[in-house]
DNA sequence: CGGCATCCCATTGGATACTG
DNA sequence: CAGTATCCAATGGGATGCCG
């Protein structure tokens, strides 16, 4: 389980090049709003109303983006049902649950420590 | 190991709400040139302009107010001999290192899987 | 060498209004 | 309900120049 920057470089030696497609994609997930809306959607689908509301101060604008960005790295997934009134949902792909099982121990750690550390003196 | 969203929530119930000290430090370093510097600084102390050199395409302004912020957060150390010429050396703190150690997992797994990603059809 | 200060531009991102 | 479109404000971030 312990990985070592050696092994991230002979995966992607160019993580510090500019354009590498490492650089791209952290840029997506690692994003503001990027990690707000996957850590939504790890408890289960939700459609785009209940995703506006769950991630606090987000604007439609941003959502909307996020998502577009996110489901065309194969990450989430848009599903719209053909009714009236229309009801779009959201869900993880397995990519995106694979990503999350990554991600969550380091949310995980940061919510443990964030008080500790935004207290520290400037 | 494995952790859920619901223990996230316990130790930060507010991750979805605005000005939450969670969100703050996750835009700290998970920010375009924070998580690149911290990896830089992952396999050991680097000089100014060693990290500049490092991290291709990093402005002095960038490098400067990253450093800062991080330095801020105890995440790094900034030591300065008074030499001349001057020289100064940046490391991760121990804080840091804990850090990195649920982050590494998170940034292998997308070096491994970035190709993929940035490569399916828009 | 290791910065900080300044100027300036490009992109991000918010608010509002409107549509299928 | 689930967006899109538009306009505008804030910020991110690059280039340059100066100083310890």
């Amino acid at each position: 389980m312990t990985v070592s920057l050696a092994q991230i470089r002979e995966r992607s030696g160019e993580v510090f090049l500019e354009g590498c497609p490492t650089r791209v994609v952290l840029d997506h997930i690692m994003s503001k709003w990027g990690v707000l809306v996957l850590l939504a959607l790890t408890d289960g689908t939700l459609r785009w109303g209940e995703l506006r509301r769950e991630v606090e101060g987000i604007s439609e604008k941003m959502l909307a983006s996020t998502l577009r960005t996110l489901e065309a790295d194969g990450l989430v997934v848009r599903t719209s049902y053909p009714e009236v009134p229309p009801r779009v949902e959201y869900a993880l792909t397995d990519l995106g649950r694979e990503l999350m099982e990554r991600m969550l121990p380091l949310v995980d750690w940061v919510a443990e420590h964030a008080g500790t550390i935004t207290g520290r003196p400037a």
